[in-house]
DNA sequence: TTTTCCATGTAACTCGTTACATGATTTC
DNA sequence: GAAATCATGTAACGAGTTACATGGAAAA
């Protein structure tokens, strides 16, 4: 349901068409969901028939026609809802790197530690970027804040697995 | 092919029928990957027609008769691939728990710390669980250690949050 | 004796993706 | 004039899940 409340709540704050919120979440959000533009319509396009938002086609000039979507009052409540079950509950992470890991022992030590090496080196080009990223608008500075945080914990872990690594 | 690369893993310690694979990957290995039964059995097959393991029928007394599956020269060198490929490269996590976040505002501040303390009490549970997992053969205790580091950085991580909403 | 565990599967379905189609408009 | 961007969709496909089916054995 992450889905459906990100949308809710980028409409909430002002209305858009699909294409606005495909490529606002692609770019700003792509930390927390991803969503391609066929799923993205089609999500808007459930959502108007539960009477979450209604649509309203528009043209300006000539360009191709867009879909405005807006909040209703059965949207806000929806949201409502969902923002409240999001921030109480844990949403389960899966660490598919960890596979790897288990298995470290199959391979000789060296080279073990260099491929993490390696990992670790990506690790900290992400958090580079992580940390440029410019200072967003209200709480979705958390969102960057959370990436920032997370990224320099997996680093220290991968330090220490290496470390671990290197003294036997 | 983290999914791929763990059943090749577990094959190579030693021969296993399905039924025990998945359960071991069921209550030891849930944190890095999730896998159904009938998925399970889907891939073995599909890496038996690859030819990365073979399948032996077994029928001990009047058991219903297993499936015995066991790793060939070619599943042990697309293990070392997998594997390497794993080690190297950092595995995109995505954090839904965020977009509750980013609308934090969206509630009266007093109502939002209240929700943030009820994912703070759940993530402190699991984090107990976690450490109370007993230690495990070589490498694994990694996949534990990896759980126990990363509920403990999201724990400090909540409680940042709930203190910048309190000092506003 | 009824439930749980062992052990394997099939069939239907849902969800989401990829690839494709369309066409105007701005940028290089 | 070509490429990227704006804007929306459809159709085919695939991966994975749920629900179901089977049947013996052990445990409660």
């Amino acid at each position: 349901m992450e889905r459906e409340l990100l949308l809710l709540g980028l409409l909430r704050q002002h209305e858009m068409h699909g294409y606005e919120l495909h490529s606002f979440i692609e770019n700003a959000m792509s930390t927390c969901v991803d969503l391609k533009k066929p799923t993205a319509y089609l999500l808007l396009d459930n959502m108007a028939t539960l009477g979450w938002i209604t649509v309203t086609e528009q043209r300006a000039g000539n360009r191709p026609p867009r879909k405005v979507y807006r909040l209703t009052a059965g949207g806000e409540a929806e949201f409502q809802r969902l923002l409240r079950a999001n921030l109480a509950s844990v949403v389960a992470v899966k660490f598919g790197g960890d596979v790897g890991l288990a298995f470290v022992d199959a391979l000789p030590r060296a080279e073990a530690i260099g491929l993490l090496a390696q990992r670790r080196q990506a690790l900290q080009g992400q958090l580079a970027e992580s940390k440029a990223v410019p200072v967003h608008a209200g709480s979705f500075q958390f969102v960057i804040d959370h990436q920032v945080h997370y990224l320099a914990s997996e680093l220290a872990w991968v330090d220490k697995v290496i470390e671990q690594l290197c003294a036997t």
